[in-house]
DNA sequence: GTATTTTGATCGATCGTTCGATAAATTTTA
DNA sequence: TAAAATTTATCGAACGATCGATCAAAATAC
């Protein structure tokens, strides 16, 4: 089953959702074109629940270290530096999520995902809201004007047109940090 | 050629790139298929052609009223008002231009667009930085914390988590200011 | 009446999916 | 524990449908 994920995860980030088929996933997994369908139900169904695996495992990665007791700036940084080693150790993930969030496909078959994948930061900024550190405004422009950033120049960082460098990392968090501040 | 345009974008965004084909173009277009090859070489041709002609329209109202000549701070805040009205009456295109962006498609065969959409905002920040307007870090990340915010807020809009208002877009612009002013 | 635009028919290729046949692993029976 | 029965996993072949694309013929415009 990894050896489906894995050959859809090429392949989507070499040609994209227009170009996939299941016999070109089999042919690249060296498998039967018969089997994916032992697995799932079909081919949305397999590419529905490999995003939804690959959300959870950036979920976990992002929130590495950080509970509901922890300090709420250290929870921001933490997280941003979570996000960044994310972007930076699994290219392939990160690309194939952006891929994923921009085409209606998710849209029409994930509702639950409102709020997008950053929906499990939201507690933490309202914690941050509560104690007086964060402007009082809506979560999802504190969060937005947080990590879009980290979105943004992870795709440069990918395009040869920016360095993820600890200095740089560095940097964006407290440009983010001074976004929201009060 | 304006109906093929129309009938593609309507597609797109119901379905995405996974889901589009030439036939089903021309049924909701009501045309032959056939003539999408008289003025377009392939579909892929025809894709191209439409993401430029949208990413056109939208510097084109982006950068309306703003000249070389314009004060950085004027010209900051009117093509961010700009962008928010192109979000706001252009739904579809700006949907649309997300799709593409995220997909590997275009980055496949738009080599020329490197530097995002926003491209054509770095003269401005270099301004911004040369009077010590702006912090002096790499322009592509002053344009990342101005303006993805609003790409996102727009997501977001058109998900119905958030209100594109005056009053709300006048406090984005703030914010974006607020984080790159040195 | 020539040039431009549009069509319907049609091509081979590929699509997503199903099917029956088995190989491999596991469980049940005796 | 050996044999039998069942379940799980994999395959290649094949289905009708649709794909992108072509082309000669018809319609329209000038």
């Amino acid at each position: 089953m990894n050896l489906i994920y894995q050959a859809t995860i090429e392949l989507l980030n070499e040609s994209g959702l227009s170009e996939i088929s299941i016999s070109k996933i089999a042919k690249r997994a060296n498998i039967s074109s018969s089997i994916i369908y032992f697995y799932f139900e079909s081919k949305e169904d397999m590419l529905i629940k490999l995003y939804f695996l690959l959300k959870d495992q950036m979920h976990q990665l992002m929130f590495h270290g950080v509970t509901e007791s922890t300090p709420v700036k250290a929870g921001f940084e933490n997280i941003l530096r979570n996000y960044s080693n994310y972007i930076l150790h699994h290219k392939d993930s990160f690309l194939l999520m952006e891929q994923f969030i921009g085409s209606p496909f998710i849209r029409k078959n994930c509702k639950d995902q409102n709020g997008g994948v950053f929906k499990p930061m939201y507690p933490l900024f309202e914690r941050g809201i509560k104690e007086g550190l964060f402007k009082d405004l809506e979560t999802n422009l504190l969060v937005t004007y947080s990590c879009m950033p980290f979105v943004e120049m992870g795709k440069e960082y990918l395009n040869g047109t920016y360095e993820f460098s600890s200095i740089n990392i560095e940097k964006m968090i407290q440009m983010s940090w001074d976004a929201i501040k009060v």
